[in-house]
Order: structure tokens, then sequence, then C-alpha cells
DNA sequence: CCTCCTAACGAACGATCGTTCGCTTTCTTT
DNA sequence: AAAGAAAGCGAACGATCGTTCGTTAGGAGG
């Protein structure tokens, strides 16, 4: 019988708390209840209220990092890592949507020391990111005229707002959401020259 | 000597502390300090902290959908409508980011009848816009074979994003902003074939 | 000058917040 | 069964929350 610990209990359920009403319209009692327990009780088993969110951040931050950085690291070519990167993103946010929407839209109630770590890894992500379409750009296989600063805030944007309208019972599975991610960043949804329906396009035009 | 009605002053500053604090971690003495008043005073001019905040949101949602409405209903090429489109909306951001970031962030905070509305108008916003994009389709100019729901989720989430990012003192103009999403969304970050030397053709004119 | 009216105020209300304390219950280990 | 540790609890703390009340200050209009 393998009995979660009443500490990752607290952080799961937390996390689902906070992601639905936010850190601070979740009081330490709301909490408790959730878990058939008396708000003293959770002095048990953490610190603070605080420590939870940092524990669910922390968690957060490191599963972004943890997939990201071997990505980057890697030899594979540049296309084929924005590819595994966008995948990376796409199955971090959708295998644990609760925490990702706390990471996206909570870290603001952190304070101080933990809240300069917070912002450290979320740069250091980002910095990742760039230098991956930065790869792209001087191995030519992404457009070398754009900014590479305003085109990592392209993809960022796509992917860090999945947490706003994924659903796990949706259509899509993550890899087929982060499938489609990539074709349309790289592609764009302009019609195209050449396709099939380029007749049509050129004679509207 | 236009002196800002109090109201008025009161709704500005909430905004500014509602987008930098969240709602729940603003309180009313905090915003009352903001103003050289004591908390009680708020209440000659407003009846609670959450008609503030409905207040907020209330108009930006009617910012956002005034812009996009008559750009929906008018007879322009469907390109054009979406060019118009996207730029309207990060006008509406840039324009006043504080409330825009409220209105991203803090709608959670409202209950009931007033929740309701305000998701309305949200999902009527982004019909709008699938209209757009749909039209786009339709006419050839957008790639017929892409699913419309997801091609209008990818558009707002990079106009959605921008409140996550901009500052006012950055390099970018908010048309100039818009024009570079525009471009992104439809032709994508990959390098087009033949683009290099079609490119050095175009150089030297 | 006097009267209104509005804006602002000090004080207080009940509620709830995060948290602590000492005690009891429950579980583990021998 | 005894002993020790871990988990949960009731009660309470000081702080702060949104809000109300009765009153005061100050300017406008007569």
């Amino acid at each position: 019988m393998s009995s979660t610990p009443r500490k990752e209990q607290i952080i799961e359920t937390a996390a689902r708390l906070f992601s639905q009403r936010g850190y601070h319209a979740t009081s330490m009692r709301d909490l408790a209840r959730e878990l058939d327990l008396k708000g003293a009780s959770l002095y048990s088993h953490i610190s603070g209220k605080e420590e939870i969110l940092w524990l669910i951040l922390e968690r957060a931050a490191r599963q972004f990092l943890d997939a990201i950085e071997p990505i980057a690291a890697s030899d594979m070519p540049p296309l084929e890592k924005l590819r595994a990167a966008i995948r990376s993103h796409v199955r971090v946010v959708t295998g644990d949507l609760a925490a990702a929407t706390v990471y996206f839209h909570e870290w603001k109630a952190l304070q101080g020391e933990r809240r300069a770590q917070f912002l450290e890894w979320r740069r250091r992500y980002e910095h990742l990111l760039q230098g991956i379409v930065e790869e792209g750009m001087a191995a030519g296989v992404l457009d070398p005229h754009a900014d590479p600063k305003f085109a990592t805030l392209l993809i960022l944007s796509v992917v860090n707002w999945l947490y706003q309208w994924y659903r796990p019972e949706g259509p899509l599975s993550p890899d087929e959401i982060a499938e489609r991610f990539t074709a349309l960043i790289l592609d764009g949804l302009g019609a195209r020259v050449g396709e099939e329906t380029a007749d049509a396009a050129y004679q509207t035009a």
C-alpha cells in the first residue's frame, strides 16, 4: 500500500486550490478542510503558507529547467532542438496543469530571496530558449532577419499561454499540441505559395 | 484647470495597485494611502472593493469589444481585418497596461453575475476574432488546412501575452509591435525556400 | 452670514487571516 | 503491553480585512 505522504498531499491540494482561486484567496483553513484536517494540523508538516507556495514553484521551475537544459546542451540539429524544447515545455505544462498555473500566476506572492531565485530560474529558462532560436538563425533554418528576442518572445507567448486553455479531456494530446505549435511557429498561418490552393489565393488577392 | 474626479483617481490608482500586487493583496487602506486618504473616505465615492474591480474590468472589456466590433463588421479584405484586429488589440493593451493586466489576471476575483457578464464579453471577443480567421481561410489568404479554433488560439496567445512583457519605454511602438506580430503570425519563423537569392536581389535596390 | 452638501475622518464592528501553544489521539516499534 | 514519536486538535493570539457609523471640515450658493 503506497500512501502518499501528507506533505505531498498538502502540496498537491494547495496547487489545485491556488490555481483555482489564487494564493491570497486561499486560506490555510480552506486548504485544511480539503484534506479533512483542521488549520492548525497543517503546521505539523510545513512551516507556513509561503513555504507551500515555494515548494510548488520550486518544483515547477526545476521541471522546466530540467527539461530544456539537456536539449540546449545536446548536439541535435537546431530545428530538432526547437521542436524538442517546445514539446518538453508542453509536456511540463500539461503534466501538472495546476502547478503550471500557479507557476505563471502566483509567483508574485513570493517575497525577498525566494522571489529573486524564482526570477533567476525563469530568466535562465528564457535565455536557454533564446539560445536555441539563435542557433537556428545562425544555421539558416530560422529566418535570419528576425529579431531573436522578439522571436523568442513569440514562442514563449504561445507555449506559456497554453495553461490558460488546455484541458486534459480536450481532443488533442500534449504531443499533438506541441507538434501544431511548432508547425505554426515555423510556417505561420498564411497560405503558402505553391500549395494546392495557391491558385485560389492568387486569384482573390 | 481640469481636475480628475476622485472616482476616476480611485479607479486609476486601483488599476495600478491591482496590476502590481493583485486584487486580494491590495487592501482598501493601501489604496486610500496611495491617494492620501483614509480607508473610510473611499466609500464616499464607491460602494465597495469589488465595484472598483468591476469598473476596471468593464471598461477594459468594452475597449476590446469596441475596437474589434467595427473591424469584424466592416468589408475590409480578410487579411486587412486580421491586421487591424491585431493592431487594435495591441493598442488597447499598451494604451492602459495596468488595466489590461487586471483584465487578464484578476477577473477571477469577480463573483456571480459580474463574473458571468465578463466571461460573456470575453467569449464574444474571441468569437469575433475567430470569425475573422475563418473569413481569411475561406478567402484563401490563410492556410485553409489549419484548424480555425487552434489558429485563433495561437493569435490570442501572442496578443494576450503582450501585457506580460510590454513596457512603454521599450524600443518598439505599439504599432510596430502589432506589425511584427502580424508578420510572424502569417509567415512564421522558418527560413523561406529561395529567400537568400530573392533577398540578395532586393537588398541592392 | 447662514445653510447645504459633499468629502473626509476617527473609531469601531464582526469576520477572518496566518500562526502558536499545550494537549490528546493515533501509529510504530519493541 | 509499554514507550516514544508523529499527527491532529481546540483554543486562542495579534493583526488585518472590508465596511459602517456619526461627526467634522470646508467650500458653494443664497
